[in-house]
DNA sequence: GTCTATACCCGGATAGAC
DNA sequence: GTCTATCCGGGTATAGAC
């Protein structure tokens, strides 16, 4: 039948986004669309022609909702940073498990997570304090902010050589992220 | 007057390129051109119209030398490799000196280090053997292959984000790198 | 809120003449 | 080895009708 492409829409995540709730239903629904684009094809592939055929309008009625590219990229990142965050919250204060939720997000969503972090951060669209929250549950576990902040970085080169498929097949990726998490939860504090 | 744009090349990063003796002149006169540009307007400007504009020349003529835009990416990124690789090799067996050299190295090239690993390494178009010299130096300071792997990814987590501007600007980047390489030595071999 | 139509920009790549 | 001419595709965004 000639109708237009849909993509399925697995709902649930975007009903739990608090970090969103000053977006309307229809901005939901094209943000929730937007998501499942950008999982099944990529983030090279996401375009505004691309989100209006999987919802089967046109393009230009996505401007009656968004006032750009960006801004819709932006409730997107919001929306991933919010879970990423949530779910090294609720990990509790076991680094390994912190670890153990980056992961699990960033490899469940890895289109999603490329366009979180593979470009500078749209910090003047995204709720106040959201970013800062991903430091929180690491701050818990490694006192000394420096070291903090080395031990997200390091979980960010991980997923994202992974994600890239950086990573000769044969790497056991747990034996790398238990050690590296192992010598950063027994660093000495500095002397 | 009224001449074409022209991009200053600076002589040298192409002259010791071992890992590139099989370019002709012409095709490094090329690559060292497109280098300026990539570090002077960005991955995401980089494009063979531009290329060609700042060789003086139209675009088709770049596939007399290039039988693609891809093949002339993976020059670059081969390129890249190689000095990485150098300078981490010139580092000799010090963890925090090898840990400068990658950061050093990421630092002058941001978008060079942007192309060489935002996107899945092109390794058939690749020097054999290449890819793997960047393990080599870290190798023989951490005899755990996993740790090793880790050590660089983290390296890589902390270059990625910093040329993302990802980290606060009140960050003591150099704390977070001397602790976190101070822990990856220190980290006892596992039991 | 959606449409059609359009303007304007960009990109990679090929054919064939010189 | 370079050119002109051309083809193909894509993209963001706006104006104005319905």
């Amino acid at each position: 039948m000639g109708g237009h492409e849909r993509v399925i829409v697995s709902l649930g995540f975007a009903a739990m986004a608090g970090s969103v709730s000053e977006l309307s239903a229809r901005q939901i629904e094209i943000v929730t669309t937007t998501r499942a684009l950008l999982a099944r094809d990529g983030v090279e592939a996401l375009s505004l022609g691309a989100v209006a055929k999987a919802l089967g309008i046109k393009p230009p009625s996505l401007y009656k909702h968004f006032a750009s590219r960006g801004d819709l990229e932006a409730s997107l990142i919001a929306i991933g940073l919010a879970e990423l965050a949530d779910a090294m919250e609720a990990a509790g204060e076991d680094l390994q498990a912190i670890g153990l939720a980056y992961r699990t997000f960033a490899l469940a969503n890895p289109e999603l997570y490329r366009l979180m972090t593979s470009a500078p951060l749209p910090r003047e669209k995204l709720p106040e304090g959201l970013e800062a929250r991903i430091l929180v549950p690491v701050h818990k576990v490694i006192s000394d902010p420096h070291l903090a902040r080395a031990a997200l970085a390091f979980a960010h080169g991980m997923v994202s050589l992974e994600i890239a498929q950086r990573f000769p097949p044969w790497s056991k990726l747990e034996k790398s992220w238990a050690r590296a998490l192992d010598a950063f939860a027994a660093a000495k504090p500095p002397g």
